[in-house]
DNA sequence: CCATATATTCTCAAGGTGAGCATAAGAGGG
DNA sequence: CCCTCTTATGCTCACCTTGAGAATATATGG
């Protein structure tokens, strides 16, 4: 028979407190961060998500509410264990959506000291809520524009340069929100970022990627990072390759704002047309148009207003609202308005 | 340590052809037919892509270009073989797309008999090319209101009544083009689709689905099937969980179209608008409008016309585009218009 | 009452979308 | 050569959505 494998389920979890978007991590050895996840039991765990839930919740004792795969990553060498002579580990990743409550630390809790992190802090130029990060103008665009130059020929050069620009919005090309994999991937590529250090595989794993060709998820992580540039220094690192699987998350809720109403898994049961646009600019990292957020929120029937007022607030008070549920058995169920997105690429 | 695992890969592999989408199969065990499908090798496969593409050569001779994994079903007895005493197989679902070439069966292929089906034989009522399909109203509308009735209370009559209607367009309800999952599963449940009746499962897997809760994937097929209604004659069947794996790809498909330009995956080189549209039109199962299907594709910068003109048709002879690449590397690289569907549900 | 702060309503221009008319350019029959 | 049929291509127009901001309403604290 074929050797062992063993399957990694691994929890992106994030909540939205204080308009910040903040993720769910335990701590791994040393001290990096890692995300909640465990081994699949294939004799006691019935299907993957009870399985995830269970890991969950002994490790840092929070229920899953919404909960959705994101990716299956498969690469050999992709867990380090392998190369000294552990099984070939599958690692299937989810993203879920909680509302964040105090993590209850007392009781003889085995939990594996759950932290709620700033979901900025690992990856610090996706948020632009006060505009442009400056960690861009900084450190990002003068790094990526050494490895624009350093490309070798012209259409090297050039391949290269398309791809920042694009990715970060650089030379006046727009930012779009969703790409955060893509940019992560770059980042990794260059080595700007501490995981591009952690591993030399022995062998490229990156498949050559034709051009042209649209590989959807380049699944090829770790790659061999050029080990030019800097140390990896942006952002707050975490195990393994966990801050892709953030970067991959936070992407595809990104996306997921615009079409399905998931941004009210995330809010209390009650709120203010004003706390949804926060939360929903806080997952965006951008800011919106206050007046056409409510335009669109309204008419898309998906709140409801509750009669109820808010207290005093230091201006009018605004009126509370809660989540049509109907809307989810309804015509559309589209999303929360996300601008400029029109058709996103 | 814990049981053996076995990973399934299994391909969806989708051609157009004369303007009708095709699914490439092989033939199973008795006459139904299967996906592509085999077992990853731990010890030799890399990456899962690339084992993918070593079965579908080994078994179909065809070389796959576009390839996106779907998602990865893992509950408990979806292989019957574990009933058995056959290990738990996890499976992980890939959408391929391919130009159609003529399956060269000669040689001493150890092919598994490979063939290209007609995806709306397995799925007929999801061509709306010809308007509302005969299907709809002579077969599932009445067994999906026999289903209704037998609902037994008012709030579960309701809670029936409003899934059928939104998954299938009952009632006055719009037809949802990219809902191919729900309504399968629907079918699936309410017992009109073969595969049905295949596995009455010990214990239901299907989780207790919380009012309200969005659930993306189910992925609790199978689950248990009613036991009521027809004996499942719907549309042709596919080995195993295979046809929803196909409903799951399909719909993942029509989605992508929006947003993506992956038509051009499946036309040769060069082509003219209409038979562009023509694929659109075969995989969204839907007619466009052609004025206003050329000028989202020409003013998308999609294409570029090559000066040539296609020979006689029978009319004024069409120019002959091809896809610009350098979309890809762009601005938005935006999908090729398809309608109605401005925020999809 | 005033300044300040936030909430809520309304208007308007620009651009995208759905639908259909009008014209162009081939083939084939008389 | 003219007429008809067929398909391709160009253009118009009404309607809706979106982005941006002015104007108004209702609280708090002097």
């Amino acid at each position: 028979m074929s050797a062992a494998i063993e399957i990694a389920l691994n929890a992106v979890i994030v909540a939205v407190t204080e308009e910040e978007p903040r993720l769910l991590a335990v701590h791994a050895a040393g001290s990096t961060l890692a995300l909640p996840s465990g081994p699949l039991d294939a004799e006691r765990d019935r299907t993957l998500e009870l399985a995830l839930g269970a890991w969950v919740r002994a490790q840092t004792g929070v229920e899953l509410g919404y909960v959705e795969q994101l990716y299956t990553f498969g690469n050999r060498y992709r867990d380090p264990r392998e190369r000294s002579g552990g099984p070939r580990v599958l690692s299937i990743a989810y993203l879920a959506l909680v509302r964040e409550a105090p993590l209850a630390r007392e009781a003889g809790a085995n939990w594996a000291a759950p932290v709620w992190g700033h979901c900025y802090d690992f990856l610090p130029w996706e948020d632009w809520r006060d505009g442009r990060p400056a960690i861009l103008e900084r450190e990002i665009a003068p790094a990526l524009e050494r490895w624009v130059r350093s490309g070798g020929d012209r259409a090297a050069t050039s391949a290269r340069r398309e791809r920042a620009d694009i990715f970060f919005g650089l030379g006046g090309a727009p930012w779009n929100g969703e790409r955060v994999l893509d940019r992560f991937e770059l980042l990794y590529e260059v080595g700007l970022v501490e995981e591009s250090n952690r591993d030399a595989s022995p062998q490229s794993l990156t498949p050559a990627s034709a051009p042209g060709q649209v590989t959807e998820h380049p699944n090829a992580f770790p790659g061999q990072p050029p080990a030019g540039e800097g140390s990896g220094r942006l952002g707050l690192p975490l195990a393994l390759d966990h801050r892709r699987l953030l970067a991959s998350a936070l992407g595809r809720l990104r996306g997921k704002l615009r079409y399905r109403p998931v941004v009210f898994e995330l809010l209390a049961p009650a709120f203010t047309l004003l706390q949804l646009q926060r939360t929903v600019e806080a997952l965006a990292g951008l800011r919106l148009h206050k007046q056409n957020f409510r335009r669109l929120v309204e008419q898309g029937g998906l709140v409801e207003g509750t009669g109820k007022l808010e207290a005093g607030t230091g201006g009018r008070p605004a009126e509370l609202f809660r989540f049509r549920r109907d809307v989810l058995r309804e015509r559309h169920a589209a999303g929360v308005g996300l601008p400029g997105l029109r058709a996103g690429g």
